[in-house]
DNA sequence: CAATCATATGTAATATTATAACATTCTCTT
DNA sequence: AAGAGAATGTTATAATATTACATATGATTG
């Protein structure tokens, strides 16, 4: 029945590469920009990569703190400030935690779909949804600054790993 | 008094009937399902309808203190529990904030125009994007629990007012 | 070079948002 | 009247986030 669904990109793959990746293309673009990944900055991208789940403030400046002591929460704070504002983390609104933006480089709009079991956060180009969305708003006549778009619930991994335990 | 144009829903209307119908909704909801709206979340939902923007627990906090001197943070939280719960308010989780929810009635899924000018908050059901959100989410094999989407940006009314102010 | 400016960081304090834990009271049922 | 479950009172604390001012750093320029 599920044999046809899309599989999660998160389930098994070589997360090396998504960290090497992300990392490349922040440096890149920031080098484009003529803004500064400074060394705090790279440490903290680099942290929010080390999964796919949305990480907290808090828990970040803990991970750091052993390699900066001076680290405060203002360090983690203006970090994330500067990785957002130039698109290579987004804020899950609803988690109050920051998770790796995997298309920092196109600059199109973000679904997020985030599993309550596992915890990893699916980033979706969604263009249909964007689509109707963007029709919806201007029948408003209202004019988008931003959206956070956070679907909760179960993603395919876990579902199939819950049907079909090992 | 009410006579220029303004397309937004919110921007001229009898804001008693809003509030009298809502706490009627509400209350009527409640007795159906056998659940309590006490006095204290019979109150909160009152002070949420006071307007259409979001309001935030703390300043429900500070405006119900007066009334009752016991209110605590507790008091508070565990109110707006019971009426998420009940659906009869909605998180925006992108404001820390609580706004009344206009369709308790039916049920059916919200998407949340957030004005960053005058900060009132429009529900739509936008029936279009949830289809296409359910397609979206279908493809993905994601089981929905709960969904978030919060659109920021400048409502029809105040975009109005920016291009023709008194 | 010295002066200035913009950017980034250090540091301390505090503000804001939310929950935990346990006691007490209230309401309904028996 | 007793007991159970729901709701509230009360205190404390956790978790999240910002402000303000000081210092450093590097680039620009008079
Ligand atoms: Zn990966
Ligand atoms: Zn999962
Ligand atoms: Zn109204
Ligand atoms: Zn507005």
């Amino acid at each position: 029945m599920t044999s046809s669904l899309t599989p999660s990109p998160f389930s098994e793959h070589d997360h090396k590469k998504c960290v090497r990746e992300a990392l490349d293309t922040a440096e890149h673009i920031c080098v484009i920009r003529g803004v500064q990944l400074t060394p705090i900055r790279h440490k903290v991208l680099e942290l929010i990569w080390e999964s796919h789940k949305a990480i907290k403030a808090y828990d970040l400046l803990d991970r750091i703190k052993p390699l900066m002591d001076a680290a405060k929460p203002a360090t983690i704070y203006r970090a994330l400030d500067f990785l957002i504002e130039q698109g290579l983390i987004h804020r899950v609104e609803s988690l109050n935690a920051f998770v790796g933006c995997r298309c920092s480089a196109h600059q199109h709009e973000q679904l997020l779909l985030i599993c309550n079991r596992c915890h990893d956060v699916e980033e979706r180009p969604a263009t249909k949804v964007m689509r109707a969305l963007a029709q919806e708003i201007e029948q408003a006549g209202f004019i988008v600054h931003r959206k956070a778009i956070e679907i909760h619930g179960i993603c395919a991994k876990c579902e199939a790993q819950a049907g079909n335990p090992n």
